[in-house]
DNA sequence: ATTACTAGTAGACGAGTAA
DNA sequence: TTTACTCGTCTACTAGTAA
């Protein structure tokens, strides 16, 4: 297994080029880019070399590093596992939290005309008068906070009977086998970790969800 | 700048899925993952903490990581490095030597009908009836080495004057200007430090290179 | 079982120096 | 200038232990 330390000073050296040939440099100037002392950065040359990561020529002007067919093949094992991380895998989200009663608003939106046709547009279901109200724990407001970078759909704000209703976006989501979405107005602040999920049916009836109840929320991006 | 080691916790933790939701895991788990005690492993957990690169949430059974938006940055740069070098820029090795005389064997090959033909067709141009010999260096032995995983053209062998002329198998490169191409026997052994070149023109008159002379050979995958 | 403290030690670090 | 050695220091590790 290669050190963490090892493998930085491998990475520094891929990026001057030295999988694409020779690359000429001082100990100072590896030191500056590693973040180190010029003495650890020669120990860490000299550690490569060891390990047969790399081919050196030593000379009184400085040294020529290669990296070797064994250290090419090291960072590209490192490469592959953040590329699995990063790209392969479909990106699924997991919030956990638990159903709390809300302020009764989400009932009153799902109501209107307008919200209900742009909800039945993008998601492809008719709302069910009523939200979810889900507080959740703090690791999933870590993964909330993530969610914002995924495109959300725009739900376009409207007035009606003297008064104006504020432009809300909408996270299509899973709950068990049942289609959601998470519902969020644009202008008003939110907090973090209360998620407020609109559903075709009403979750609460549907399985017996009461206040207090875990549930989990799927995004998949 | 984030420390190789706690770099090195935080991929762990995103291949155990903490970019997606949180995890559970003991320190015990991590340790071996990393390689190291499980009081390191706690460490790094707080350091990564203390860096708000993940967030936990400690239990007597466990602890739920799960990493943050700026976890996620740190590693998406990491990934970013690993990409330029091994995907964006066009690959291009750089490979240095001496020119040497070589045995005078590639003259004759180069003289022969079916090789002139293969190499026309493959390389596009009429080879010079002589091969440039180099003796690369130390460094550049390592470059070589790398081509291997390169498409090279399959050369076929073939039968006259009662005897057979061996496969072979040919890269195309480029010395200053000139487009040429690195000539390998497939069968028989070949000195890993020595190139073997086929031109259109004759390099030696063209570049007035002499023996001991430094040339650059240029690989674009 | 956990986590994370304290303690003692080993190893890594940077300064100085020689080649 | 370089590299890389020795040396003293201090950090970072593992072991043991408490919660």
């Amino acid at each position: 297994m290669i050190q963490p330390g090892d493998l930085q000073c491998l990475k520094a050296l891929a990026v001057m080029g030295g999988c694409r040939g020779s690359v000429r440099l001082s100990t100072l100037t590896l030191s500056s880019s590693l973040g180190t002392s010029p003495q650890t950065a020669s120990r860490r040359l000299q550690s490569l070399e060891r390990q047969m990561l790399v081919s050196r020529a030593v000379t009184a002007e400085g040294q020529d590093i290669t990296i070797t067919r064994k250290g090419e093949e090291e960072l590209r094992r490192e490469y592959a596992e953040l590329r699995r991380i990063f790209e392969e895998e479909p990106v699924q989200y997991t919030l956990r939290g638990q159903v709390i009663t809300g302020l009764g608003e989400g009932r009153y939106y799902m109501s209107l005309e307008p919200y209900r046709k742009q909800f039945q547009a993008s998601l492809g279901f008719e709302p069910y008068p009523g939200t979810l109200n889900i507080r959740l724990d703090s690791q999933s407001v870590q993964v909330r906070k993530r969610l914002e970078n995924l495109e959300w759909i725009r739900i376009n704000g409207f007035a009606a009977d003297h008064r104006t209703f504020g432009e809300a976006r909408c996270l299509p989501c899973r709950i068990r086998e049942v289609p959601c979405g998470i519902v969020l107005p644009v202008r008003s602040h939110y907090p973090e970790d209360i998620l407020e999920i609109v559903a075709p049916t009403g979750l609460r009836e549907r399985y017996g969800y009461r206040d207090a109840d875990m549930v989990e929320v799927e995004v998949i991006a």
